[in-house]
DNA sequence: GTCTATAGCTGGATAGAC
DNA sequence: GTCTATCCAGCTATAGAC
């Protein structure tokens, strides 16, 4: 059930492109050239561009999700693992030079009715908020804020997206770091 | 120094377009469409297409500061205050149908290399930081979190930050409204 | 399934009349 | 300063040969 090589490369590239430039500003033409693939391959393969884009957000969704459980299993305690997911988004972050949340990023470009993609997104976030809750029920909450675990769960959540946009913003680490420390002295 | 009508004809048009439909999907023939005028006009006004980008993101910043001053005068306790800038993009984000901030939906779309208007934005945001920094001063913190006062800004800036990329990918207001509790929680 | 060729449109920007 | 006419490059998508 292995899919062709060309609709792998043009994935490949699709996702570099999508990511680095904006969908809208991503053309066919470049996706084309880069993949080194013809024209109708890829309409073989992706019926319409937004076909091409739902498929991205898929495989990053598999992807990221991989790479975030992959980076916290060294990690034992479960309260030094939430606060590890701000770490993880910072190197990653730093990596690709601050240019913020690959999801956020392709609902900004969208029309309100391409629900579909919204869809496949909150289904995303709402993936990490149950990862987010599970670890928080393994801790005793010493609770100095008297907020209860859903809303802590909540915060944690709410500062990994704003750091992340603010971090993309100033085009540098620093909120992701603050974030982490406001999360600290939450737990 | 009145500006011409047509100038302003332009940037009311491009303004509600760049917002509505994002900049990059918004095309030149549409705007002079709208605003009714003619090609050579719009050029006139402003060299390209960018300038205008630029011209409309200093025109919302003013209108959003004045209009957040503004939604404060009647509250007069400082505390109170922080909290209603909560209520304040709640009730500005649900008549928008939850399209999220200006701002970072710019910037979504924006090619890193666009300084100019990263910069234009982060000044503002900065603005706004000052502006909450300032309210802070003024109430005496019961500190239940062991968070500095600039901790406490930095907490209050991305939980709002956040909660607008949340509420406009889940279309309603709930993580508007969890945000003023968590910070209720903070203060 | 992969290719080339091209349709059909719209993008941003410019030239030159008035 | 405002107009119309137009350039050319880019876009998404389709047709039809191999």
């Amino acid at each position: 059930m292995k899919e062709s090589a060309a609709k792998t490369r043009i994935l490949t590239v699709a996702s570099k492109l999508f990511y680095e430039q904006g969908y809208n500003s991503t053309g066919i033409n470049q996706i084309i050239d880069e993949a080194d693939i013809a024209r109708g391959s890829l309409y073989n393969h992706f019926p319409s561009k937004l076909d091409l884009l739902s498929a991205y957000i898929e495989q990053a969704e598999n992807l990221w999700f991989t790479a975030l459980e992959t980076y916290l299993v060294p990690i034992k305690d479960p309260r030094s693992k939430l606060l590890a997911i701000f770490d993880f988004r910072e190197e990653e972050q730093s990596k690709i030079a601050f240019r913020g949340c690959q999801f956020a990023k392709v609902m900004a470009e969208l029309s309100k009715d391409d629900l579909r993609i919204f869809e496949q997104v909150s289904r995303e976030k709402d993936k990490l908020k149950l990862y987010i809750k599970n670890l928080l029920a393994q801790i005793d909450l010493k609770n100095p804020s008297a907020l209860t675990s859903d809303m802590i769960c909540e915060a944690i959540f709410l500062l990994l997206e704003g750091s992340t946009v603010a971090a993309s913003l100033y085009k540098g680490e620093a909120s992701i770091k603050n974030a982490k420390t406001i999360v600290a002295a939450l737990l």
